[in-house]
DNA sequence: CTGAAAGCGCTTACAG
DNA sequence: CTGAAAGCGCTTACAG
């Protein structure tokens, strides 16, 4: 048993410490190693890995006396030894674009539901809506060996397309949905979604439809619900216009702001389709502020269908996305493949519904 | 090199393929390995170890081919075989009580900008408000030899303490402060933040103050900060009674729900003091969809400052506390001392300001 | 500045 | 059911 018991500040690095009782080698990792707790057990040490892995393939007695001694020593084994003798990483890098969209963080806490219970550890990566940013994420989590990984949208920069086609291991790309995925696919369709929107609005009796949004390149979903309604427009024979859009993140401030910026630059609107709720929150908050009648002076609707919306006053119509479950069957579907279990089909829609409120 | 190039599906795991080529001993991590870009480059791997690691301990010519032979056969490092020969594991986990609290999901922002510049992988770990659940996380993330931890929160069960003690490694408590961290602490005092509200309450005139919150016994910083405005009251001569309580997760509908509630049993309160923004801003959407005269009938108070408290109608008084600063400094400071750097004092109190709005 | 050897702590594959 | 040997892919420590 290494009786190696570090003071706090020494423990990490291998700063040379004041005064070393022995030349030692190498600096170790963990105090207790499983050779340790062989020791202890009075076995061999893949015994002991056998007993920990596998417990039914040691016989009860051994087992015992070697649950004894991981106890009593407090072993905890080394995951990198582990993964790198057995190539198996039980690691799952996620990568996000947004960690300040409550979305992605349910899409999160569903995934890490589904992964704990299974023993895999979720490596968070945040892009922050920057494609050069994802390649160079998805280039250093590759080194983790990952067991899978899951990313958030199809569309990435050509080389971080090459890598993921390239690396050989599971893959879901979430949130919305393609006819080309690299490999499984759990999501929803933004271009229905806009039309289920738009096609609501027109149905109320609006005629004059707008949609706000920011950063519309890169978050090109928000565009695809911006394209939907611009075709549940056209199908209808209405005027269609140019989003309002703007270069900034998007919060219920800035959803106040462009619902002035467009009743003043467009007065003939009667409804506005916000790329999602922060903003159409911020914008139903700052019409009762302004004392903008809502739905009369102008209908508000947004997207995600966040729990505030049912709140506010008008409550606020909008699109509920099931984010929980984005999360949660992405991570089953990768788990089932991992494990060699049937996945399922490739492809997932997970839909989405209408929630007719006051706003419009 | 190995001519190991894997079909999606036999990637993952030892799962026996369908025709192997020759009779493989082992899985394999990866396709390139260091050996490979090596053998590609004509020198020894320890050169390309020290060309990626230390690129100025090696000949300008060397670091040049060795570049190149990296690029052309796509090599990235695993990071366990790394770690495992270094012992320097590069991760820090960072154990939170809470995702769905936008506060939490602010720290690790914080936390994740600076780690990742400095080359360090977070690995998110949601104990849910559950001790048991900590210790459990705790004990296996120690399997990753941390660099460094960071966990939020002073109060654990004694094990976790123990294991926290006994690991030897840099650690950062967050979110509160104390006066015996186990190693360093970044926060602020839920105590001095309830006193602060109440004084302002009682200086605003109001004498039959409340306070409202879920699950005290686990979210003890509302409890603190139950006891800074109790303390308040008493300073004052005021009267104090036990909070409003209620077992279930902070959100607007339960704020809601708890002031119509708290009015019911308690008709004579002329404040509330809610023990976050969440409730908070539920109770001021309910108390305007209710017709509740807010502040007339009764003032809304309270916690975290969220952008959101801003806009509403009344808008909310609030304590801001330093989200992003509690993570960017714990990180940084865990980063001093796993570099040797001087990591500053032990402790920061990160502070907090009052945010007197409409709604007091 | 470059390299041959040994080893990090575990698991696989082969024997018994 | 149990074990001795070899190896995962990298880095340390020692030589030159």
């Amino acid at each position: 048993m290494s009786s190696h018991s570090p003071k706090r500040p020494a423990a990490s690095g291998s700063t040379g410490s004041s005064r070393a009782p022995i030349a030692r080698r190498r600096a170790t990792t963990s105090a207790v190693t499983l050779k340790d707790v062989a020791e202890r057990a009075g076995v061999a040490p893949i015994t002991v890995s056998r007993a920990l892995n596998a417990p039914g393939s040691v016989s009860a007695t051994l087992r015992a006396s070697i649950d004894r001694a991981v106890a009593e020593l407090g072993y905890v084994p080394n995951r990198f030894a582990g993964m790198l003798a057995s190539a198996e990483s039980r690691v799952i890098p996620v990568i996000v674009p947004s960690l300040s969209n409550a979305v992605f963080v349910e899409v999160i806490q569903g995934i890490q539901t589904v992964l704990e219970d299974a023993g895999y550890q979720l490596l968070l990566g945040n892009t922050m809506y920057d494609l050069a940013r994802e390649t160079e994420l998805v280039s250093t989590l590759l080194g983790w060996s990952p067991a899978g990984i899951i990313v958030a949208g199809l569309r990435h920069a050509e080389r971080t397309s090459a890598l993921l086609r390239g690396c050989g291991r599971p893959l879901v790309e979430i949130m919305e949905l393609g006819a080309r995925p690299i490999d499984m696919n759990v999501g929803l369709s933004h271009l229905k979604a806009g039309m289920m929107m738009g096609r609501h609005l027109i149905e109320r009796g609006y005629r004059r439809i707008g949609f706000v949004g920011g950063r519309l390149d890169a978050d090109y979903r928000a565009m695809q619900r911006f394209r939907g309604l611009d075709r549940a427009l056209a199908d209808a024979g209405l005027r269609r216009r140019p989003p309002f859009t703007y270069d900034a993140p998007s919060s219920p401030e800035m959803g106040g702001r462009q619902l002035l910026l467009a009743l003043q630059q467009a007065p003939d609107l009667d409804a506005l389709f916000f790329a999602n709720d922060d903003l159409a929150v911020g914008a139903l908050l700052r019409a009762a502020r302004d004392g903008i009648d809502v739905p009369g002076r102008i209908a508000i609707a947004g997207f995600n269908g966040l729990d505030i919306g049912a709140l506010t006053s008008p409550s606020l119509t909008s699109i509920v996305s099931p984010r929980l479950d984005i999360g949660a069957i992405a991570a089953a579907k990768l788990l089932a493949r991992i494990t060699g279990a049937a996945p399922g089909p490739a492809r997932v829609d997970v839909g989405c519904k209408l929630a007719i409120r006051e706003s419009t």
